[in-house]
DNA sequence: CGTATAACTAACTAACTAGTACATACATTG
DNA sequence: CAATGTATGTACTAGTTAGTTAGTTATACG
């Protein structure tokens, strides 16, 4: 008997749940903000297309902004949980920083609807995660990691030593979030869609490679020779 | 006497200029639909801040989703025929590269609204441009002159052999429209703008060090020697 | 048990929004 | 200078949309 309550044995829907009533409408509403932005995503549809009412989400969110916020900061925090498990501290710092990318590569491949939203936030000019508490003071653990790399590669003098982390990350984000971001005009216009399958080792080495290649290059400054 | 009859010459309100009118359409829904979005921006805001009507907007552009189709249009025969205008076939390989480089450079950074509908197209996936036959098949100067270059450098055994022009041109454009498109969550998130001018030059020589060491560095093949 | 409160539903509304009907002024040309 | 099509303005409408009102039902807890 698989009972999904305490003392509800029907397999029926569940009459009260709380818990399974926002994070429902959580989940909805980020596939619906992510497909069609705030202004285009309908409250009535979300509400359409989870098993409770409309009059839930204002219950539970108190608006459609307040529950757009609601969405990126769910979005924002599920990132930074996974951020937070890469292990790369044991690895040479060349092998750490090609796994940190390869990681951060897979990642956007694999988060669109979080793309998506961030996309979406940039058009709105960050306004919400600037209002948001949660979001406004969120630590970046995958900066943090890098960070402590970068460290390590400079002190082992495998690294340039110009090299800054915020500039590095910027750099991997770039190119993954461009990939996945960009997907549907680059390929209207050049007929070739960066996520084919077929070519995701070849762009995931290229980042690798072209993260390598500026932080191994020389810095033109006198450099502790290997 | 102001007089605003047919004959006369005053710098009043031009009673009558289709071709204005238009063009003022155009250029105020431009600003519109780049800071709005589709679903955001509304059709009576956008004749509001014209001389005209409402009225004038279904009369040229048929309608809500026409006149977003034909500010997409306009945005992008704007930016091919500035690109059409670069010129680098008299530079070496590695110069036309930089040169190549930090005028897509220039060129994002001054054309935001540009970048910005492109961000709105890539959530409407690209739908839009699909279905504009201008669209569709609007050839890509940039790429043809990123193509001459490559062949050119490769010729003179200066580039790897394995570089795409697809892929190149990708790289770049990676970087230099994520540092538009998602200015505002990044400064958000890192406290970094990415355009602020103290940092413009450093950002621009990064992305030229980043492609060329790229496309100096070995392929793993037999490579003419130097 | 019974009652207070949290969870929930259905129906409603006021404001907005894309699009239109209709009337008219202007300009070109035969 | 008539007449015909182009350009324009005013006022309207039908449909949508965020948010609300007024309640009902389940559950926890004394």
């Amino acid at each position: 008997m698989a009972t999904q309550t305490p003392e509800s044995p029907a397999a029926a829907p569940a009459a009260r749940d709380p818990e399974r009533t926002r994070s429902e409408i959580l989940a909805v509403a980020t596939r619906e903000f992510a497909d069609k932005g705030f202004a285009g995503a309908r409250v009535d549809e979300i509400a359409a297309k989870t098993r409770t009412t409309k009059r839930m989400i204002y219950y539970y969110f108190g608006g459609k902004e307040n529950l757009y916020i609601a969405v990126l900061e769910l979005a924002y925090t599920g990132i930074r949980a996974l951020e937070r498990q890469v292990d790369v501290e044991h690895l040479d710092p060349a092998e750490a920083i090609r796994r940190l990318t390869a990681l951060t590569f897979d990642h956007h491949e694999s988060h669109p609807d979080f793309i998506r939203l961030v996309s979406i936030e940039n058009i709105h000019y960050a306004r919400h995660i600037v209002r948001s508490e949660i979001l406004a003071g969120l630590a970046n653990p995958a900066l943090d990691t890098l960070t402590r790399i970068l460290d390590r590669g400079r002190a082992a003098g495998q690294f340039r030593r110009d090299a800054d982390p915020i500039d590095v990350h910027m750099m991997i984000s770039a190119f993954c979030v461009f990939r996945t971001a960009n997907r549907y005009t680059f390929n209207a216009i050049f007929k070739r869609d960066m996520l084919d399958p077929a070519r995701r080792d070849h762009y995931q080495a290229m980042i690798g490679d072209l993260v390598l290649e500026y932080l191994t290059a020389s810095d033109g400054r006198p450099a502790p020779t290997a």
